[in-house]
DNA sequence: TAGTGTCTTGATATTTTATAACTTTAAGGG
DNA sequence: CCCTTAAAGTTATAAAATATCAAGACACTA
């Protein structure tokens, strides 16, 4: 990740979600709010018990159930994406356009980059079809280094 | 998957295996045998506990470790892949040539098919390279609905 | 404003998946 | 046969996720 103003990326990840559920009218409350944030301030995949732990800070612990529960709120709003082969969550770099993720993931520095590519989708749906399935969805989740680490 | 002798693939899959470990000299055990069998008995990804259960089945109840052991072996020798949407293992169609498993998974049946083709590789790895990054290995899981279903 | 249905969150318990750590057994080389 | 190493057994625990039921918040309307 190159150096940027982190917390103007959780601002504009905020408004942005904030401004879509009124949009979709579909309810972007304080829990859901408070576990989007701490996707986002994490600038890494984050678990969903690393979650639960920062959420039940300076207060009573709060169970699994509520940290699952919101993020299959945001997972199905298209705020986060869920990578599967580090059982984390990470923050959707373009939440406006509902979409499946495909990753870079640094074996290094644990970093991931979303990659928003239809030339991809179109290559991964077009393998489906060549082999006689109709594409629902799809993960790729490339493992290597970034050129931060490589340097 | 199409009509096939399933005894006749299953017994394809133990010889190969069987041959490669002679051929790296690494130890084809009855275990690793047995793990590997059950993997293929089921034509659809199966679960570690799955395995469990059916290794345990008249005689004392086998560990989780003893399965993730050897599967962690089978693994390795790439003649089993990890399914991560679906915490399963499956038989890989090629032991003979190590690689990465990218699949098709039916959301119907739960068949899965493994796409063994060089120019989805080198796709994924050219995006890698596209982003910065290098390529280590990519886990390509696409959900859809095989032909035999949507007929 | 009280009643009603729906969505959200809380709370408790349990299930599912996976690994750590240590012991015992088996295999292979001299 | 002795020694070393790899494999499998054993016990316990960690990590990830879900089921279930209760309580609260909210909006609609009667
Ligand atoms: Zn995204
Ligand atoms: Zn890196
Ligand atoms: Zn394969
Ligand atoms: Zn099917």
């Amino acid at each position: 990740m190159l150096k940027h103003n982190h917390d103007e990326c959780i601002e504009n990840a905020l408004t942005a979600a904030q401004e879509i559920c009124a949009a979709r009218d579909t309810r972007f409350t304080p829990l859901r709010r408070r576990v989007l944030e701490l996707v986002w301030v994490k600038h890494e995949p984050i678990t969903a018990y690393e979650i639960l732990d920062l959420l039940s800070e300076g207060q009573k612990r709060v169970a699994p159930p509520t940290v699952y529960r919101a993020l299959d709120f945001l997972i199905e709003e298209g705020f986060v994406h869920r990578i599967e082969s580090l059982n984390s969550f990470v923050g959707c770099s373009d939440p406006a356009h509902k979409h499946q993720g495909h990753f870079l993931i640094c074996t290094k520095c644990s970093n991931v980059t979303e990659m928003n590519e239809q030339s991809l989708h179109d290559v991964i749906k077009a393998a489906a079809k060549a082999n006689g399935y109709s594409y629902e969805n799809s993960i790729l989740e490339i493992a290597g280094i970034c050129e931060n680490c490589r340097n």
